[in-house]
DNA sequence: CTGTATCCCTTGGGATACTG
DNA sequence: CAGTATCCCAAGGGATACAG
């Protein structure tokens, strides 16, 4: 028989969108990227720039509030002139780095079978 | 002095670059949720697009292809009519599945953090 | 049933210029 | 120095129609 059965979106559970929005924090470019280099300790704005290199002032800024709005960063003032600001990794955005770096650490190590995958999967498109 | 230092930057290192193209897979909305589908089991097209909900035909489509082309899930066309074909996780698909459900798991540890951060710092934007 | 092809709107994000 | 504001182009992705 076909009662109306449960088709609400697995993806649409509180539980799902709270992990699918860090999961998108993971999967931003620059997120990442600037959670790693802050895990070596507290850095200024331009700092973080030229570290990064290839970031543009505005990502910058949009990335850094994204995660200060997620508690993953801080972000402190200093009232001198010129202007000193000092990003820095709170505890919570330095306890995410550890699976960050699980996930980080399965990439190298099958680096090679997705590389391979990637060629095969090329090479027989190729002869389609 | 100010010779010319390494300027390269960090994240155009061919490793980080391997990393960068698994964070991009993990932080893409659907690739997640189909892996995680096809942790279960074997899975037909449709019986995916119904399951997952929400996602259109093309990228359903698309999505796949990726995860295909990166050896993380086989395709199986049977040759009846109508077509019937199915979608397994490969041996490294189901890997990945433990670095990405650890993301998860934290995810839903410290949602209530993130939730609270994001109050505060509405709140305080409020305020301004 | 399992796609592919198009159209088209939304979002992401770089470049540049300006401000406190 | 540390941003904000604007312009503008390219990629993402839904809706729809068509095909094997």
């Amino acid at each position: 028989m076909t009662v109306t059965e449960d088709v609400t979106p697995l993806h649409e559970t509180s539980d799902c969108r709270a992990v699918s929005a860090v999961l998108g924090r993971v999967g931003d470019k620059w997120s990442v990227l600037i959670i790693s280099r802050l895990g070596d300790g507290t850095c200024r704005f331009n700092e973080l720039k030229r570290m990064i290199g290839g970031i543009s002032q505005r990502m910058l800024t949009l990335t850094l509030r994204g995660l200060e709005r997620d508690g993953l960063v801080t972000r402190t003032v200093f009232p001198t002139v010129p202007p000193r600001v000092e990003y820095e990794l709170t505890a919570l955005g330095q306890s995410l780095r550890e699976p960050v770096d699980a996930l980080a650490a399965w990439a190298l190590e099958h680096q090679p079978e997705i590389a391979a995958a990637n060629r095969l999967y090329d090479q027989r498109s190729q002869s389609s």
